[in-house]
DNA sequence: AGTTCAAATTGTACTATACAACTAGAACGC
DNA sequence: GCGTTCTAGTTGTATAGTACAATTTGAACT
């Protein structure tokens, strides 16, 4: 095998581990605020307010999960919802007040984190690391292991 | 922000990406194998058989649930239960014939979804990611967004 | 022998997910 | 302008994977 196959077993090997982990402690992270609705904030606050029918697009996500996942983030009040003056079947999806404020206590926990575990790093390593991964998701359309 | 401190805000950022993908689409891969059952029979090849126990220790699942996953590979015919000799209360796992053949189906089909994905990637790019991966989830003992 | 420990199962509940059926509203075509 | 078709969203139903608590069974150690 070269060194290119065994690189590739490798990362293959390493990112099933990731994924499986990542699978099991999804709830167990943030107990208010699992990694699904972390990032369905995240994709508000980033667009300033979407529907949810952009959020199932940009997740790959059935419209009737998102529904529900948008019903409780709503019961919870970390987000509101108004009704598009112009199309009243849309509904755009807003942070609240409330939902800023736990999406970024959220991330600071989550950056705390990840900075322990890469303290070690040399900076040249978590540039090359970083753009690695970039360059890794960007080439995903929906293949294996996602 | 430093180029270190910005680094890590992309791995993160990337690593949630990917783990979100990997959530949302683990029992789409391949249908006759979810993501843990794949690892946990993947475990099985290489020790050569062992104990649910074992396997909730190395995976961190709650007994009960490896006992569901273990009862439902055993159903599919992939595992067999062998009573310890020694220790009544012990099974110890193995793959079945027809349970080795999926594994290798199934690592040979994700195999060649990382060679596509990957196949524009200089070979020195794909050792240095592999290894970076490695390092980074050698260093995960159960932290954030595994 | 009795207590405590360990392996596994079972009962129950929750979350995230998909698919299908449905409702409500918009837009198009003629 | 009215039916057809499209779009946004909800709800019903089912499944997978998970955890925690209670239980059973067998082992081990006083």
């Amino acid at each position: 095998m070269s060194a290119a196959e065994s690189a590739v077993e490798t990362i293959q090997r390493e990112m099933t581990i990731f994924a499986r982990r990542a699978r099991a402690s999804a709830g167990r992270m943030h107990p208010e605020l699992s990694l699904v609705s972390y990032t369905l904030l995240g994709h508000l606050e980033e667009r300033g307010g979407c529907r949810a029918t952009d959020l199932a697009a940009h997740y790959a996500l059935d419209k009737s999960t998102v529904s529900r996942q948008v019903a409780a983030l709503e019961r919870a009040g970390l987000i509101e919802r108004r009704l598009d003056a112009e199309d009243h079947r849309v509904q755009v999806l807003h942070l609240t007040e409330a939902g800023q404020e736990i999406l970024a206590q959220v991330t600071r926990s989550r950056r705390a984190a990840f900075r322990e575990r890469l303290v070690d790093w040399p900076e040249e390593d978590l540039v090359r690391f970083a753009a690695y991964l970039e360059r890794y998701n960007a080439g995903a359309g929906g293949a294996d292991a996602e």
